[in-house]
RNA sequence: GGCGCCGUACCCAAGCGGCAAGGGAGAGGUCUGCAAAACCUUUAUGCACCGGUUCGAAUCCGGUCGGCGCCUCCA
């Protein structure tokens, strides 16, 4: 099946056809380990894991490669500012080292309880700096940079596909508008590439160059350690879309100014999901973390199935009514899906297996060859939903497809949960750990579920309505079934 | 000032020329202990507003109002 996907260079969908057969080299621009992520900047990765979880569904073998930046990215713009990590460092006495460190782990910890997959291969900024002294010199024999204060700066006239991306026009742009203009630049949109100057005099974060002693510009971490893993021309780069005018521009620049030739085929970015209007954003201070969630009492996946019921290239509004309901809607969900497991299970299949999906390949359905116990009901509905997702991740619609499908009672259990089990392959909530589970209770809970019992033969109803409340604090749920009470963890 | 994007039911959100997906919440019903859970059914003749194009528009074009992002490190 072909991939279509919406790319950012050029603005419109076109058929995903990778560099090399079967294989897929992507990038994707990673976090600024100065502080932990919000479940803004956790959304992106959500959807580049959704896009890699896509590609890996229909066949291709993903090569991802992600940046974490741990030096090099400044509070603010001209040229001034501090490095965020160091100061992050400062105000907690501690050593830029220790602090990128330790929001590092605490990053992936969230990828992890996100159930996002981790990429191939993870890079941090402060072990490529010869890498990135390496590109630079690429792009200044190439004659696009020039020096001036002390700094080693991008000439962006020298690139005259320069904004392309981000359809700039220069002369459109109100350069200084909102930043000072920086005195040591030809043209304001030129970007440091090295620094060597001013204010890093006495820090600690400096390494050798042949500029001199200092400290790299904020874009050339990106490009130098992408083409050190995926090579001078790869498929996909993608970011969140506040990406696009600056840091991708710039990389554009100067990583087409070093090779010549074309970087990357296909840009793709993340909207932002916004907060009452906002956007949310760790400067503002108005950001929420994994933690609070769980604090809140909310299961990361239930963040997870809130950012799939919105497409990627929509702003996404967070409310926690709104995040309520996707809690509501996932446990729902769980519950349909543990007893299609149960029913499944007892018509036999000891261990129901993911439905092999349809790469084209032969022994796929797509051959006319169904496994045993999938019923073509069943195939329609995966069809549908390898049809959306395979359409500029359309993840809503595939998440619609799962729902018709749960929701079908006409169609065999085994089958059902074997397409359930390869719709989660993208999807990524666990849906394989729905379970009605016989958990084991001690002895004082197992009493009270006795005397619940006993009360409401004598038809004491007030003390077994007690009993429940009572064991729903325990985080113990009693149903009353035809077959007899049932009981399960909340 | 420039550039880009958006406005769909109580909430979140798909759809982007052919009779408005999905989830949550609400309502009704079945079951039951007038309970809980579960299950079933149901909820926009309408897609910010005003014009236009078309046999036909939420979807295309123009205008108005409102919102967001970017032009500064930010997912």
């Amino acid at each position: 099946m072909s991939i279509k996907l919406f790319n950012t260079m050029g603005r419109q969908i076109q058929e995903f056809i990778p560099v090399e057969d079967n294989k897929v080299r992507m990038y994707t621009c990673g976090p600024t380990v100065y502080n932990y992520a919000h479940i803004g900047n956790l959304r992106t990765y959500i959807f580049e894991d959704i896009l890699r979880r896509t590609l890996e569904y229909f066949g291709y073998q993903v090569k991802q490669v992600m940046n974490v930046t741990d030096v090099g990215h400044l509070t603010d713009d001209a040229d001034e500012g501090e490095d965020k990590v160091i100061r992050s460092a400062k105000e907690k006495g501690k050593t830029a080292r220790e602090i990128a460190g330790f929001y590092m782990e605490a990053f992936f910890k969230d990828l992890s309880l996100l159930n996002v997959e981790k990429p191939s291969v993870v890079c941090k900024a402060t072990d490529h700096v010869d890498d990135m002294i390496k590109l630079i010199r690429r792009i200044e024999k190439n004659g696009f940079t020039y020096a001036s204060g002390g700094n080693l700066y991008f000439d962006v006239a020298k690139f005259p596909d320069y904004g392309r991306l981000a359809m700039l026009r220069l002369e459109d742009l109100k350069a200084g508008a909102r930043v000072k203009i920086d005195e040591q630049k030809k043209s304001p949109h030129d970007f440091v590439l090295w620094f060597t100057k001013s204010k890093f005099e006495h820090q600690s974060m400096m390494w050798d160059s042949p500029w001199g002693r200092g400290y790299p510009g904020w874009h050339i971490e990106c490009s130098a350690m992408s083409m050190k893993y995926l090579g001078d021309h790869f498929d996909i780069h993608c970011g969140g879309i506040d990406h696009i005018p600056v840091h991708h521009t710039n990389e554009i620049a100067q990583a087409e100014a070093a090779t010549g030739k074309k970087w990357v085929n296909y840009w793709l970015h993340g909207e932002f999901l916004v907060l009452s209007k906002e956007k949310m954003a760790k400067s503002a201070g108005n950001f929420i973390t994994i933690s609070t969630l769980i604090d809140k009492g909310y299961d990361p996946l239930d963040y997870r199935y809130f950012c799939l019921g919105a497409h990627y290239r929509s702003q996404l509004q967070f409310s926690f009514e709104a995040l309520d309901s996707a809690k509501n809607g996932r446990a729902g969900l769980m519950e349909r899906i543990a007893r299609i497991r149960e029913e499944a299970e007892k018509t036999g299949a000891e261990k129901v297996s993911p439905y092999a999906a349809d790469t084209g390949a032969p022994g796929t359905y797509a051959s006319g060859k169904g496994a045993p116990g999938t019923d073509d009901k069943a195939i329609r509905y995966l069809k549908s939903f390898e049809a959306h997702i395979s359409q500029d991740l359309n993840v809503p619609k595939a998440l619609a497809d799962l729902w018709n499908l749960v929701k079908d009672g006409s169609v065999e259990a085994v089958s059902k949960y074997s397409v359930i089990l390869a719709m989660d392959k993208v999807l990524g909530l666990r849906l394989g750990t729905a379970q009605m589970k016989k958990i084991s209770v001690s002895k004082e809970i197992s009493n009270l579920i006795d005397e619940r019992e006993k009360a409401r033969e004598d038809k004491d109803y007030k003390r077994a309505d007690e009993i429940r409340n009572i064991l729903k604090e325990r985080g113990i749920i009693v149903e009353d079934t035809p077959q007899g009470v049932k009981w399960r963890k909340v």
